[in-house]
DNA sequence: ATATGATATTTGTTATAACATATATAGTCG
DNA sequence: CGACTATATATGTTATAACAAATATCATAT
C-alpha cells in the first residue's frame, strides 16, 4: 500500500505472517485504517500535502482500494491530533498556515523541546551519543536530497526526545511536528548549503553540551536550531504570501 | 441524551433551529458521533470513569440508542486525544494510573500551563480579571459538592488559559487535563476545607500577580498550585496501590 | 451578460450485516 | 482434580447501502 497517495494503487496484501510454529513476538494486526493512518502521517510529516488541500473520503478510498471507512478512521484520527483540520462542512484539509499560527506552534515547540532535550540529557548514555553523533554526520551528505535531509534531521531530534522517557512530552512533540509539516513545503527550492551547514552546527553544539552533561546548554542548542529554522520559514512564509495571497484560492479546485 | 452513561437512555431530537430568516449564526448541526464524544470527554475530566474501565462498542451504543460507528469514533477519537487508551486487543479502556505516569503528566502541565500563565498576563485585562475573582470567589462556596469545586477550578484555570490566545497550547492542555481526569477518583473522600483551602489562596496569589502585571509571578503561583496538587494525588495514589495493587483485576468485571 | 432558481452530483454520516479474532464457557481426557 | 480441547459467545473491523446536507451545474428570466 506504501505509495498510494502518489497516482499508483495496489491492493492489500494478507498481514498474517507464515507462522513458523508459536513465536514469541505476537505481532498485533495491523488494520486497514492503521495503514492509510500511517501513510497520510508520513505524506504531512514530509509536507508532500499543501496548505488547504482538500482530503475527501470517497476519492482516497477509491485510491487505497478500500471503502471509505477506514479512511474516515484515519483522517478523524489526525484531526484530533491536530495535523488536520475539519472544515465547517466537515470536509478534512489541510490546515493553511498563517504567521500567526507559526509563531503559536513554534513558541510551544520551542517551549517543549527544549525541556524534553534538557530531560535527555540527564538520560543521555555513551550509546545514544554515538548514534546521534552518527546521525548528525549522515546529514552533511547528499543533502541535495530535500526529503532524505529532513529525515535524518528528524530521527537525530527524535532520538533526543525518545531519551528523554516522556511518553506525554513525546505525544506533544510528535503532534508538533505533524502540524509544522505542511510548512516544509516552503523550503524546496532553498539553496542546498545554506540550509545544511546552520542546523548541523547548532546539532553540534548539543553534542558537546551532552557529552559534557551540561543539560542547559544542550536545550539551548536545540533551542536555537529551532528559532534558527523559525527565521528561516519566517521569511519564506511572507514571500509566499505576497506572491499568492489567496491561499484559499489555490487549494481549490 | 446528556446522562446516558448514567443508565438512563433518552431519543435524540432534532437539532435543526427554527430559522426565522438569514441568521448570521449558521449553528453546524451537531452529528451523533460528537454528542457521545462529548458525554464520554465530560466524563472523563470530572473522574467519573475509572482506571482500567473497558470501554466496549456495542454496549455503548446501546446506552446510547445509536449503531457502534458513531461510538467508535468517538472512543478513536479520545484514543487519538491520549485521553483514552487502546489494548492490544484494541479494546478501549481509561488508562491506568501509575506513580510513573502521574510524574510525566504533571511535568509537561507545569511546563506548559506556567508558560501559558505568563502569556495570559501579557494579554491580562480588567475585564478577565474581574472575572477571575468572580470565579475564584464562587470556589469557597459549596465545598461539599465535589464536582461542582472541581468545576469552577478548571473554569478559573482554562480563562487564563484561554486569555493566552494560543490555540495550540490550549490543544495541548486540554489533552492533558483529560489524561488527568480519572485521577480526580482518588480525591473523592478528601476532607472537604483541606482541599479548598489551599488551592483558593494559590489563585489568590496569581491574581495579584495578574493585577500587578508580573507574568513570572502569575506563572509561578499557577505552577505552586499544580505542583500542591501533585503532592496530595502522589500520597493518595500510593495508598490506593497499597490497598488494591492489582488494579487490573478492579478493571475486570 | 448577469442573476436567479431548479436539478444533479458530490460530500460526510450512520445503520445494517458479514467477517475475523479474541474471550469465555463447557466438555472431555488424563 | 487439573489441564486441555472444542464449542459458543462477544468484540472490533470493514464493506455496502441509504440518508441528508452541501456544492456544482445548467437552464431560464431579466
Amino acid at each position: 500500500m506504501a505509495g498510494v497517495l502518489s497516482p499508483m494503487s495496489e491492493e492489500r496484501g494478507s498481514i498474517e505472517a507464515l507462522d513458523e510454529f508459536p513465536q514469541i513476538e505476537k505481532i498485533a494486526r495491523e488494520t486497514v485504517h492503521d495503514q492509510i493512518y500511517q501513510e497520510i502521517r508520513a505524506g504531512l510529516m514530509s509536507g508532500r500535502f499543501y496548505p488547504g488541500q482538500k482530503l475527501k473520503l470517497r476519492p482516497l478510498a477509491k485510491a487505497f482500494g478500500t471503502s471509505p471507512l477506514p479512511v474516515r478512521d484515519a483522517l478523524g484520527r489526525l484531526v484530533a491530533e491536530s495535523a488536520l483540520a475539519m472544515l465547517p462542512n466537515r470536509t478534512v484539509a489541510v490546515p493553511p498556515i498563517t504567521p500567526d499560527r507559526l509563531e503559536d506552534i513554534w513558541r510551544v515547540r520551542v517551549l517543549i523541546e527544549r525541556d524534553a532535550t534538557e530531560t535527555a540529557a540527564r538520560f543521555m548514555t555513551d550509546e545514544v551519543l554515538g548514534e546521534l553523533r552518527r546521525l548528525n554526520a549522515a546529514m552533511k551528505t547528499g543533502t541535495d536530497d530535500l526529503e532524505r535531509y529532513l529525515e535524518r534531521n528528524r530521527a537525530f531530534h527524535f532520538l533526543i526526545y525518545r531519551t528523554a522517557r516522556s511518553p506525554v512530552s513525546m505525544k506533544v512533540i510528535e503532534s508538533l511536528w505533524l502540524q509544522a509539516g505542511p510548512l516544509l513545503r516552503l523550503i524546496q527550492d532553498v539553496e542546498t548549503p545554506l540550509r545544511s551547514g546552520v542546523a548541523v552546527s547548532h546539532h553540534e553544539d548539543a553534542l558537546e553540551a551532552f557529552a559534557r552533561g551540561e543539560a542547559a546548554r544542550a536545550g539551548a542548542a536545540i533551542a536555537e536550531d529551532l528559532e534558527h529554522g523559525a527565521l528561516y520559514l519566517r521569511r519564506r512564509l511572507a514571500a509566499a504570501s505576497d506572491a499568492a495571497p489567496p491561499a484559499e484560492r489555490r487549494a481549490a479546485r
